[in-house]
DNA sequence: TTTATTTCTAAGCAAATGCTTAGGTTAAGG
DNA sequence: CCTTAACCTAAGCATTTGCTTAGAAATAAA
């Protein structure tokens, strides 16, 4: 018995995820999300409470849209060479107009400071840590190694795409695939 | 014939330097800058322009810092393992009451949108080349290398440092000391 | 059609931002 | 001891920030 929203929240949180991607958490302002999504700040607010109810939609968004390379990833079953095709798959994820704009999640740790709210740390930490889960089974596929060697090789490997997000903003594509190669040629 | 500056430039802009460094850039303002500094706002503007301005000398005065560990490593001799030393001396470098700061260079291009000043993308991107071109003398003074297999390689390593300014961030010590270990096992 | 209830528009709020300025304070040269 | 030029203090400026709210518009039920 009332009025009809006249937008689709999952519609409107794919262009705030997007804006989120591009600029960061802090430089995103509501304004630039009102203009983006394309619904008054109140209808913001009602929706999603506040900006960082905005942006934990957004990472949620985030991850359902890499979640079609990561589930690539913990179906494969050869090993390091399966992670390998994670990192190209990736760098084609993160790509837009000849530009990179990174991971998300990665771009949104650089960001952090010791005030950074408490509830997206844990988002972030929670999603980077299943990323090295899916790396560790990958690896412990192959024979002769151990969980331990598995782990070190595992935070070794999330160092170089840590690396991957940012450098792919700077580097040229034969910079990346040739980076990428000696990633995998010492595990 | 007139009154003396009751402060040192060189001294504000360190504690500046301190400020940028753990904050960023952006959430640097210039209240914070007046409160470390220990000058006012009317001093800041006189003596570095803008906020930019505080910030250009503060790289500068933080390139000076880190020349200690970058002239060890132009004067080492000893090939890949002279690159791995300025490792493990830049995780000393950035460390700080438990915390690692990472790279003041390395969070900058982090913040780094379509808009950020040209001038102070020039800085930093002339202090990434130089230690790269670091990486790549050490090599050239191992045999069986071609100038060609040196520059990707310190492309490679240039990934891996960058990785290290964000995972020192997150990973405790023994996982980044197990990370570099891995890093200079296959070059 | 009327009523009830939600949605939307647009104006507005306090706080914070980078930067400026008026006016008092200090000290070197005459 | 004056003058004068640079310095410092502190108040203030316009703009932007995240968020709120009063009131108009829309729509399902009575």
């Amino acid at each position: 018995m009332a009025r009809k929203k006249q937008y689709n929240e999952q519609e409107v949180i794919e262009k705030a995820t997007a804006l989120f991607w591009k600029n960061g958490y802090e430089a995103t302002t509501v304004r630039m999300l009102e203009k983006e999504m394309g619904i008054n700040q109140f209808s913001i607010y009602s929706s999603f409470g506040n900006k960082q109810g905005v942006f934990l939609e957004s990472i949620n968004a985030y991850r359902k849209r890499i979640r079609s390379i990561t589930d690539k990833l913990s179906k494969s079953n050869n090993g390091k060479e399966g992670i390998k095709q994670y990192f190209y798959d990736f760098l084609e994820f993160a790509k837009e107009d000849n530009k990179n704009k990174g991971c998300l999640v990665t771009n949104t740790v650089n960001e952090i400071k010791e005030d950074t709210d408490p509830l997206i740390m844990e988002q972030l930490m929670e999603f980077a840590n299943s990323i090295k889960q899916l790396f560790i089974n990958n690896l412990l596929q192959e024979e002769g190694r151990t969980v331990e060697e598995a782990t070190r090789q595992s935070d070794y490997l999330m160092n170089s795409l840590l690396g991957l997000s940012v450098s792919s903003k700077v580097f040229d594509q034969s910079q990346l695939n040739d980076t990428i190669e000696i990633t995998f040629l010492n595990i």
